[in-house]
Order: C-alpha cells, then sequence, then structure tokens
RNA sequence: GGCCCGUUGGUCAAGUGGUUAAGACACGGCCCUUUCACGGCUGUAACAUGGGUUCGAAUCCCGUACGGGUCACCA
C-alpha cells in the first residue's frame, strides 16, 4: 500500500503562492441559499480586497444528493452576481480539476500517506450502528487503533474491507479563527473520525482538507457549523506538515431568533428572492450587511456597489453572532435601488410587470413607469397598482368623499360638472394643458386644488390610492377615456 | 448530556475602560402635497443577569440564564 513519495511531490509544486486564494465550495443542490450567497460573497470579497485569486470548486461526492442542471445555477448565479471567478470546472487552472468526484484517487493516496507517517489507522471494525452516546469518545474502545503492523497487513491481505481513521493524539488543540480567535479543546473530547471510507471515498472533512491544501487556499471561509470540527482539521494539517490556514467561521443567516433560514421552511433561496421582484444588486448589499459592517467612516453607509465592498471589505468586520434576515430591510434595500436606476432602465425592468396587468397598447408604458418608480419596493408590487387602466373597477360613491380634500358626493358632482367641458376643451391633452386648466378651475371656483383633483382622479380611477395625482392619470388614460369616465362618475352623482 | 460559541432598541448594527450609547430598517408624529408615495424634520425604544477588578465598565474576569452549534463510513 505504500505510496510513491513522487506523487506528493508534484502535487506540492503546483501549489501557487504567495497570494490570497480563496475558494467558494458549494454541492450543486440546484439553488442558492441566501447564507450560502453570503459566505460566496464575503468569500469573493476576500480574495478581490486583497488582490488575490478567487476559486470555485463543486463538492459533488455525495452522489446520491446529485440534481441535475444543479452546477449551471451555480455558474448562473456567480455570473449574475458579478463575483467572478479566477479558477474553476468551467475556466481551468494551475490545480485542476476543480470538481471533487474528478479527485478520488488524490484522496486515498493522502489518505495512506498519513497512515505511513503513524497520524492514520486501518479499523475494519463494522460499520457503527447506533453510537454510544454519552461524553468522550473512547479511544480504547478501538481495537484497531493499536494493531501491529502484522496484523493489520493479514487483514488487508485477506481482503478485510476497512475505513482509515485519524489517530487524534493526547493533549490540547488550539486553533485561531478571524473571527472567533484563538479556541482550545481537549483532544479527549475529539473523535478519530473517518477519512477514508469503506468504498474509498473521502469524508467531507478529509476532502476538504486535501483540495484546500492542494489548492494552496490562503483563507477557508465557511459556516460556523464547522467550528467544532476546526481543531481535527488543525491536528491532519499538522500531521501532514502544512501550513494552516486562516480559519474564518461565519455565523449563519437566521429566519427568527433560533432557526435557520432553510429551504425545508419555506425560506426564500436567491432564485426565489429575484422571482419576488428584487434586484440582485440588493440583495448583495443586504446580505453583505447582515453579518458584516464596514470601519471607521464608512461605518454609516450602508449602501455598496460590488466594487464599494472590495474597497470596504475587512474580515475584522465580520460579526459572531447570527443575523436575522428581515424582509422589511430587504424591501428598503430594493427601493433604494429601484429608484437609483434611469427612468430608461426602471422602465425597461418594470414593463415585464406593467404588462402583467395594463394590456392596453394605447397607454404610455414609460409614463406609468415614471409613476412607479418612487412608489414601489418590489417589482412584484406593480400589477396591483395599474389593476384600473384597462377597466374601470366597480366603486362606490363614499369614495368621493374625503375630509382632507374636503370633498363629499354633492361637491364631487360639482367638481365634475365644471371638470368635464375644461377638459373637453383642452386644445392638447398634455400633463400642463391638463394640470393648468384644472388649476385655474379650481381658483375660478374659489375652493383649494385638491376639492376638484379629488373627484377627478376617483372617477378616472375608481380607486382611493393610485400611483399618480390626477393629472398623470387623465394624461395616460387619455382624452376620450378619461372623459368617458369622468361622465360615468358623474352619472353616478346624479343618480 | 459533554465540549465549543454567542447575547447592545422589534430587526441589522457602531462601540474595543471615561460617549448625552452612533446610524439604518420598522413604528408614531409633523411638514410638503392633487390620493398614495418620494423627500425633509422629529419622537418612542437597547448594553440578558448576578458578582467582582477599577477612581470609572456595554467594553476586562468569574458565575447564572437564555439561544445556537457539534458530538456520522452526511455534507
Amino acid at each position: 500500500m505504500t505510496v510513491d513519495r513522487s506523487y506528493f511531490a508534484e502535487m506540492e509544486a503546483k501549489i501557487p503562492h504567495g497570494k490570497v486564494r480563496t475558494r467558494f465550495a458549494p454541492s450543486p443542490t440546484g439553488y442558492m441559499h441566501v447564507g450560502n450567497l453570503r459566505t460566496a460573497l464575503y468569500t469573493w470579497l476576500i480574495a478581490r480586497s486583497q488582490g488575490g485569486t478567487f476559486i470555485l470548486r463543486i463538492e459533488d461526492t455525495d452522489q446520491g444528493r446529485l440534481v441535475d442542471g444543479a452546477v449551471d445555477v451555480i455558474y448562473r448565479t456567480m455570473a449574475e452576481c458579478g463575483l467572478t471567478h479566477d479558477e474553476g470546472p468551467d475556466v481551468g487552472g494551475p490545480v485542476a480539476p476543480y470538481i471533487q468526484s474528478q479527485r478520488r484517487d488524490t484522496y486515498g493516496k493522502y489518505a495512506h500517506l498519513l497512515v505511513e507517517l503513524g497520524h492514520a489507522y486501518y479499523c475494519f471494525c463494522e460499520k457503527t450502528e447506533s453510537e454510544e452516546d454519552s461524553g468522550e469518545f473512547d479511544r480504547a474502545a478501538d481495537p484497531c487503533r493499536n494493531l501491529t503492523a502484522e496484523e493489520v497487513r493479514s487483514r488487508l491481505d485477506a481482503g478485510m474491507p476497512y475505513v482509515i481513521r485519524q489517530r487524534i493524539p493526547e493533549g490540547t488543540t488550539t486553533f485561531h479563527d478571524a473571527i472567533f480567535g484563538d479556541i482550545t479543546v481537549d483532544n479527549a473530547t475529539l473523535d478519530d473520525q473517518v477519512l477514508l471510507k469503506r468504498d474509498g471515498l473521502p469524508t467531507y472533512n478529509f476532502a476538504n482538507v486535501i483540495d484546500d491544501h492542494l489548492m494552496g487556499i490562503t483563507h477557508v471561509v465557511r459556516g460556523s457549523e464547522y467550528l467544532a470540527s476546526a481543531p481535527k482539521y488543525n491536528l491532519l494539517y499538522e500531521a501532514f506538515g502544512w501550513e494552516v490556514p486562516t480559519y474564518v467561521h461565519c455565523s449563519p443567516v437566521m429566519r427568527d431568533a433560533q432557526n435557520k433560514m432553510s429551504k425545508r421552511h419555506g425560506d426564500p433561496s436567491y432564485e426565489d428572492l429575484k422571482a419576488e421582484g428584487y434586484l440582485t444588486e440588493a440583495i448583495l448589499n443586504y446580505v453583505a450587511l447582515l453579518g458584516w459592517s464596514p470601519k471607521g467612516e464608512l461605518s454609516e453607509q450602508e449602501i455598496f456597489s460590488l466594487q464599494e465592498l472590495v474597497k470596504a471589505f475587512d474580515i475584522t468586520g465580520i460579526s459572531k453572532s447570527p443575523a436575522i434576515f428581515d424582509r422589511a430591510k430587504l424591501d428598503h434595500f430594493n427601493a433604494v435601488y429601484l429608484r437609483a436606476l434611469s427612468p430608461e432602465d426602471f422602465h425597461k425592468v418594470a414593463l415585464p410587470y406593467i404588462r402583467q396587468a395594463v394590456k392596453g397598447e394605447q397607454f404610455d408604458t414609460a409614463a406609468i413607469a415614471a409613476l412607479l418608480q418612487a412608489r414601489c419596493e418590489k417589482l412584484t408590487d406593480i400589477p396591483e397598482k395599474l389593476d384600473f387602466f384597462d377597466v374601470l373597477p366597480e366603486y362606490g360613491i363614499e369614495f368621493f368623499t374625503n375630509k382632507k380634500s374636503k370633498t363629499n358626493p354633492e361637491i364631487c358632482r360639482d367638481m365634475l360638472r365644471a371638470a368635464i367641458p375644461a377638459l373637453e376643451k383642452l386644445p392638447e391633452w398634455t400633463d400642463e394643458a391638463i394640470h393648468d386648466t384644472l388649476i385655474a378651475l379650481a381658483e375660478q371656483l374659489g375652493v383649494k386644488n385638491a376639492t376638484l383633483m379629488w373627484p377627478v382622479r376617483i372617477a378616472a380611477a375608481g380607486k382611493l390610492v393610485t400611483p399618480g395625482g390626477a393629472v398623470e392619470i387623465c394624461r395616460i388614460l387619455g382624452r376620450e377615456e378619461t372623459l368617458r369616465r369622468l361622465a360615468a362618475g358623474l352619472a353616478k352623482l346624479e343618480a
């Protein structure tokens, strides 16, 4: 079982040194969790902010969980978010392959090397079914831990199936995390974890250590659920005589105080948020601030482009405690990004949503978009706001009563009687013309603007709340349709 | 249960021994106004808890409570 040492020398020779190298290593599940997206962002940011290299690695060792097209979802999401990678399955790189299922033999070789080095051992025990649930790992209980070389050889020769376990030494282990600081644990609390499974495939933990080392990863960014296994990682690096990377353990993104965000609970993934009308930039910006905050004079800034994040990002700004995902705040970020769009760009992203409600070709969608831009937080808010364009909704006469505008049905009747002929006479149907005419009419009638505008808007839209005022609504509706609706409103009031 | 980690307003958070304890979201009020928004102003609201250390603790130490993570031949 001795492995030719030149293999390892070759592998070592390929490892790039001298620059920051980080990796995002998702398993292809078919969608991007918000927590994963944040991990990817932070990982990317660490590399980019230090002029380093960002690598994409696919962890597909769990064959049972493979999902068709799942890897494409990862590529697409990363590209959409602007989280470009320098090395990966699709672009190659100096330490290829970047897909774990294509690196199988490597793990086996390193596992056997570790046995030779005395830091791992063959274990021929049956699969442990129900573990004894109490306390510390009883190393003495494993009869294979201290087998003699001859005993091992004879069992191997007999073709007995085996796993390779890490041999945890006595003492304590201290590791450093960039966020949590130094953490020391008693090795007695660490188990002789399996490195190479009976089927010859590596366990997740082992594959990670091997890949991260062989790919020259300098910063290992991952969820804090891996904090507990970090000491075993350290022991592994030390056993091989490798430099330990900087660990960056990030606390989870929560759905509430006690539960992590999860697909199972129906929490949205990145794709779901997109479908709900959120902009990629807004999602990224919000997620960046969920668990990280800028230092110094930037500490009050909240709106960051990806490029600004690259400049501002600093590992020490990552917080230790979990953060609850707050939809209301995401909505706010999205609204800010929506408003920051140029009118043309907003029209473009809003159009599909406008068209969900407004089928009429005669309506000016750019004008509608202009009204909407300051009035929606999510694109999906749009259709509901426009449901009165194609057909006038049914509405009751009580809509004509409004205290602040000083209106009631009788006043509104008088207002419409005056407004209709004035609008009929208009030489051109523009915002300015409609506005000036109505304002002048209000003055002439001796009423406040609102008193005249209220019934016009209600009759034109049939809704209490509309995107835009009477002038804009009428203008977009067109003269003919506006007059038809005002007449209908007047008829209601005269009945 | 053992071990590890965490705890500043409802939420995200600044803060690293001396501050009137920032800011943002949400919420309330006011202004603007042609409804609703936008924008502007403003208000309510926090250092989990008990002991230390110190002239002085949100900041340092210990305990307690609560929450999370982890204890697989899953990742």
